[in-house]
DNA sequence: ATGGTAGGTCTCCTA
C-alpha cells in the first residue's frame, strides 16, 4: 500500500481551516501533520476535516501558541506528547498507524532573534529542546517510524536564499545545525526531502515582512520529513508546494509532502 | 542600521 503524507505549519487552524480543507482536496494526501494550530483540543475544527474523509485525529493544544495534530483518513492510536524541555507547550504528538507506522509530528522552538544562550533564554530553550529530542532518540531507537515537522531549522547552505548572511541569524547558525544533526544521529533518521531533492534551493517559509515575498524569494527551509533508516528506502516523491505561499490569506509556511511505499 | 507583517489571550506576546 501506499500512503501519502504531508505537514504544514498552519498558523491558527481555526482561520485556515478552509485552506487545509483546499490543500486535502487538491493533493492525495492521506495523513497531514500541523503545527501551530494555536487552538485547544477541544476546539479544534475536526467536524470540517471529517466531512471530506479525514476522521481521525490526535493533537496537542493550548490556547492562543503552539499546538500540534495529526488528521488521517485512517485510525490512529496516540503513542506520547512529550514535554521537551520542560517548558509547558504544546510542541509534540506522535501516534501509530494500525501498519506499525509510528508519526512524530514536532513544532521546535523558535528561539528568538539574538543567537546567544546567555543572553537570550529563547535561545537556549531551543537548544535544549534540540538536546533533550537527541536523548529521547539515542534512548529510544526509531523503527518504521517518520519524524515530521516545522524544525525551525534550515541545516544546508542550500537551505536558505544566502548561506552568508544567514550566518548569524538564528534557524542557520552554527550551533543549531550541530544540535539539529546530533538529533538525525541519534535517531539514525533520513532526511527524505533531500534524499529526493539533493542540490537545488529549496524553501518551505518565507516571511510575511517581505513586500513580495516571489520575487525577493528569501526563503528558508525549516519543515521537514525524516524517516527511520529501516523505511527510508520505502520514502520517496518529496514535494514542497511553493504555491501554496500565494494562496490567498495564506500561512507563512508551505505543505512539504512524501510517499511511503510499504 | 532599521523595520517590515500576521495571529491571538489583542494596547502585548509570539513568530
Amino acid at each position: 500500500m501506499t500512503l501519502n503524507i504531508a505537514t504544514w505549519n498552519i498558523n491558527s487552524v481555526r482561520l485556515r481551516a478552509d485552506l487545509v480543507c483546499k490543500l486535502l482536496k487538491n493533493e492525495d494526501i492521506d495523513l497531514l501533520c500541523l503545527q501551530e494550530c494555536k487552538s485547544p483540543v477541544e476546539k479544534f475544527p475536526l467536524d470540517v476535516f471529517s466531512k471530506i474523509g479525514f476522521s481521525h485525529l490526535v493533537a496537542c493544544g493550548q490556547k492562543g501558541y503552539n499546538g500540534v495534530a495529526i488528521v488521517s483518513k485512517f485510525p490512529l492510536l496516540e503513542k506520547c506528547a512529550i514535554d521537551f524541555a520542560g517548558l509547558g507547550h504544546a510542541r509534540h504528538i506522535a501516534a501509530q498507524l494500525e501498519n506499525g507506522i509510528t508519526i512524530h509530528n514536532f513544532y521546535v522552538p523558535a528561539g528568538g532573534d539574538e543567537p546567544d544562550r546567555q543572553k537570550n533564554e529563547k535561545f537556549d530553550q531551543k537548544l535544549n529542546y534540540l538536546t533533550e529530542m537527541r536523548d529521547y532518540f539515542n534512548a529510544n531507537e526509531p523503527k518504521k517510524s517518520i519524524l515530521v515537522g516545522d524544525l525551525n531549522i534550515a541545516p544546508r547552505p542550500e537551505d536558505v536564499w544566502d548561506h552568508k548572511k544567514m550566518a548569524k541569524i538564528v534557524s542557520h547558525t552554527e550551533v543549531e545545525i550541530d544540535h539539529l544533526d546530533a538529533v538525525l544521529r541519534a535517531g539514525n533518521w533520513v532526511d527524505v526531502t533531500r534524499k529526493d531533492i539533493p542540490q537545488q534551493k529549496l524553501y518551505s517559509w518565507w516571511s510575511y515582512r517581505a513586500k513580495d515575498w516571489s520575487s525577493s524569494d528569501r526563503g528558508r527551509r525549516l519543515d521537514h520529513i525524516w524517516a527511520s533508516a529501516d523505511i527510508a528506502l520505502n520514502i520517496g516523491s518529496s514535494r514542497i508546494l511553493r504555491e501554496v505561499r500565494g494562496w490567498d490569506r495564506p500561512s507563512d509556511h508551505v505543505p512539504v509532502l512524501a510517499t511511503i511505499d510499504l
